[in-house]
DNA sequence: TTGACATATTGCTACGTGGCGATATAGTCA
DNA sequence: TGACTATATCGCCACGTAGCAATATGTCAA
């Protein structure tokens, strides 16, 4: 109830707040920087190689994320370390994985009677 | 810890199987439509009513938080009836709008000495 | 059948943006 | 100062898609 009574309350500009935040989560790429960064702080020539991306397009996303309030930047001499600044981006993914592990195993159990992988 | 693992797990995949459940929650319309469905089923008419949108572009956005699995479409009649079947969505929007808050908290907290809004 | 209605789909345009190469900026060292 | 390095930014192209008007599909009544 709690909540439903919250989403029922965003105003317009709330709504859009909310759906930029998800379009910034909405890349791949970006994903992978964060979870590049689960681990720990990186550098950004660390995340170029652990991405196998161009830099410019790495320092870009970065970017992207960094407004969006979801890393920090911290200089280090001529390189810059990036590190999350939100766990809650966690929260978020884990949830989405829960419902999209149910989905395929939904999906499993419904296919025709072939042999289905074991569980787990 | 586990959370972490989590992420760090993820193959590219999954990450694109992520980044589009945060891509179909990414836009104002589509979470319009979620907002209203949170108070529990409605016709598409009634959306479109609520939403003053065009019916075409209600029926498009439905059939894409249908596929990703977020709503469960009902025929009665000429009419179709459309409901939330992931609850799991209010936690993510939850969990956005606190960021959001604490960010705009933030925010005026950091204002030089204008006159601040009391809190609450 | 036919007509009337609710919803879905199609073809289209306009706009946003991911990725790229090239270049600018900032920091370090000599 | 100038050379060198790491990162950020710019201009560009290609692609995806929200919204629209028009049309198709499906359902009921007569």
């Amino acid at each position: 109830m709690e909540k439903v009574r919250e989403v029922e309350s965003l105003d317009q500009s709330a709504l859009q707040g909310v759906a930029r935040m998800f379009d910034v989560l909405a890349e791949p790429t970006r994903l992978q920087i964060l979870q590049a960064l689960a681990g720990g702080p990186k550098y950004v020539g660390e995340l170029c190689d652990t991405l196998s991306a161009k830099q410019a397009n790495v320092s870009k996303q970065l970017g992207i994320l960094h407004q969006a309030g979801l890393v920090s930047r911290e200089r280090d001499g001529l390189l810059v370390r990036y590190c999350v600044s939100e766990p809650m981006i966690f929260e978020l993914c884990s949830l989405v994985c829960g419902k999209l592990r149910r989905d395929a195993e939904a999906r499993i159990a419904s296919m025709p009677q072939a042999r289905r992988p074991r569980k787990r």
